[in-house]
DNA sequence: CGGACAAGCTGA
DNA sequence: CAGCTTGTCCGG
């Protein structure tokens, strides 16, 4: 048996054999723990019937820990490894459960029928069910509930089908609703393992043991909460539509904001027209471009709307920290962005320079030409302060992602409130800027995912009794906003896709950043196309994920460390 | 990672 | 030169 020990720094597997007394109680995925180095570790078991080196002492495997994931899981962990060039022992931890399982409970007997799906949306999910070849992704405005979606393919798909939302606690909510649909959903991986039909997770759910899925459902599939923040930095989409691929089943996502490499990668279904742009929210674009830059944080539009009474909270969203500092023409007012790629600029030895696409030029205002630029900076402090002072209304603040939220009609924080709050009447964004020209490449789409995410808490525009939708913006012509108050993402998703065909940029070309102390000699030994980028780092580049990641794996890491994201964010 | 072993440092 | 620290190597 080759085993993965599950030792940090050591991506590598060893052989041993299976003593009489563990026969048959070992296979590939089995958690073990084995001999190693003069001391006992824990591990994988990741091949069966392997040749060993001859010429070397072959040890047994000290125990059985549990059970593991099913060998197509430990397979995929493989592909994923190789995909984000990172080490499979972290993946297969997610597969995991986190403490020891050694019996399976008996999988439900078939329940009473459920009742059947209905709506477009069923039709639709029913219909992209029979297409195999590559995602489909279902497109609908963010207030659209997607039970019936989730409900037609796990009726129509005769095996475990596994389902995967952004947020645990979502996760929770949908398997309660598809258990009072009468679906026997799993609520541990001892059930999913166990062969239970109906598999919902959130991220780490992308590797839930299901031996073969019947199919797979991804809601949100732009979500960045899809992307695993430590190293490897997987995808928890792109891990589910390979894992369809490899089974040959039905993939199925769903988003109101596809990104780019979203409708590069799957077939595109639209819901009708109008169906669409009911289910965004009334968006309200306030110009502050006339505003003193210093202190226009406030429009008279949005004082009016802290003042009127709501039969729900009032959300109103800053932006501490801002990726980048945002500069602005003291004159008149207008943002310094490069001219080619529309991001921000920062300012680098007097000239404006472009993180994203590496233009330079002069430090002038590109509107009026004016010479003095002014870093903009949210008074974080006086913010809540102002907002009562402005409001005559009590303003209570969130700040971070734990924390009570305050019972008061107005509410304050961070994005993160988005998240924390499950309805409102008004959220109003006082500074989309920040978010519009962060300095990353998935500035805008992350933008137009957070627009919808507020649409979300207010409701759609064709509902009744629904909330508004505030932004404050000096760039109110940008394709984002217009895509947000059409209700129509191919509005800013065409440009974006246009513009990155343009630049060479994903989903057009597969991109690796390379950082840490070995960075530059692997940058060296690697022979990709690449430059370097601020902070001691290299930016590698291939025409695809299948020329970058292999020459990833091929070329040993140098000694000193070296972190690789491929497919990185912050570019 | 962490055990083994070698080379380097310290104090009597 | 014993006893300890620091560095490098490598695992079945």
């Amino acid at each position: 048996m080759r085993v993965l020990p599950d030792v940090a720094a050591l991506d590598r597997s060893f052989d041993y054999e299976v003593p009489p007394a563990l026969d048959g109680a070992v296979g590939i995925g089995t958690r073990v723990r084995v001999p190693l180095h003069g001391r006992r570790v824990g591990g994988w078991v990741v091949a069966d019937g392997v040749e060993p080196e001859p010429g070397r002492e072959i040890k047994p495997l000290a125990k059985v820990t549990g059970l593991g994931p099913p060998e197509p899981v430990v397979d995929v962990s493989a592909w994923a490894s190789w995909r984000w060039a990172g080490p499979q022992r972290v993946l297969l931890s997610a597969a995991s459960p986190e403490r020891a399982v050694r019996v399976l409970p008996r999988p439900p007997a078939p329940g009473p029928h459920s009742a059947a799906p209905k709506g477009p949306l069923a039709v639709q999910a029913a219909a992209a069910l029979e297409r195999l070849e590559r995602p489909t992704l279902i497109r609908a405005g963010p207030a659209t509930d997607l039970l019936e979606v989730v409900v037609a393919a796990c009726l129509g798909a005769g095996g475990p089908v596994l389902v995967c939302v952004p947020e645990l606690g979502w996760a929770e909510r949908l398997g309660a609703r598809l258990r009072r649909r009468g679906l026997a959903t799993a609520g541990s991986w001892a059930e999913a393992a166990a062969g239970w039909p109906v598999v919902v997770g959130a991220r780490s759910g992308a590797f839930a043991p299901a031996g073969r899925v019947a199919a797979a459902v991804v809601l949100d599939a732009h979500d960045e909460a899809y992307r695993e923040e430590r190293s490897p930095q997987f995808d928890a989409a792109a891990v589910v539509a390979e894992r369809c691929r490899r089974d040959g089943t039905p993939c199925l996502f769903t988003s109101a904001t596809p990104s780019a490499a979203l409708v590069h990668a799957c077939s595109v279904v639209t819901v009708p027209r109008d169906l669409e742009r009911g289910a965004w929210p009334a968006v309200r674009v306030i110009d502050r471009r006339g505003a003193d830059p210093r202190t226009g944080l406030y429009s008279e539009e949005l004082v009016r709307t802290i003042r009127a009474e709501h039969p729900l909270p009032v959300l109103v969203v800053y932006n501490r920290r801002g990726r980048g500092r945002l500069l602005a023409c003291v004159r008149c007012g207008e943002l310094a962005r490069c001219e080619r790629c529309g991001r921000s600029v920062a300012e680098t030895d007097d000239r404006l320079s472009c993180a994203t696409c590496g233009r330079i030029r002069p430090r002038l205002c590109a509107a009026c030409g004016g010479g003095r630029l002014k870093v903009l900076r949210v008074g974080v402090s006086r913010i809540r302060d102002e907002l009562a002072a402005l409001g005559g209304r009590e303003v209570g603040e969130v700040s971070g992602e734990t924390g009570e939220i305050p019972d008061t009609p107005v509410v304050v924080g961070t994005e993160a409130v988005l998240h924390r709050v499950r309805r409102a009447s008004v959220v109003a964004f006082l500074d989309f800027d920040l978010h519009l020209l962060a300095p990353r490449l998935s500035a805008g789409e992350q933008s137009l995912a957070l627009l919808a995410r507020a649409g979300r808490l207010v409701g759609g525009r064709a509902t009744q009794g629904a909330g508004i939708v505030v932004v404050q913006t000096r760039l109110p012509d940008h394709e984002v906003l217009a895509a947000a108050t059409a209700g129509d993402p191919d509005r800013f998703v065409g440009p974006e896709l246009a513009m990155r065909d343009e630049l060479g940029l994903p989903p057009f070309a597969a991109l690796a950043e390379l950082s840490g102390p070995g960075a530059d000699s692997y940058f060296e030994a690697l022979g990709l196309e690449g430059s370097a980028i601020a902070g001691n780092r290299w930016l590698v580049r291939a025409a695809d994920h299948e020329g970058l990641c292999s020459r990833l794996a091929a070329v040993p890491r140098p000694r000193d460390r070296v972190r690789v994201v491929v497919d990185p964010t912050e570019i």
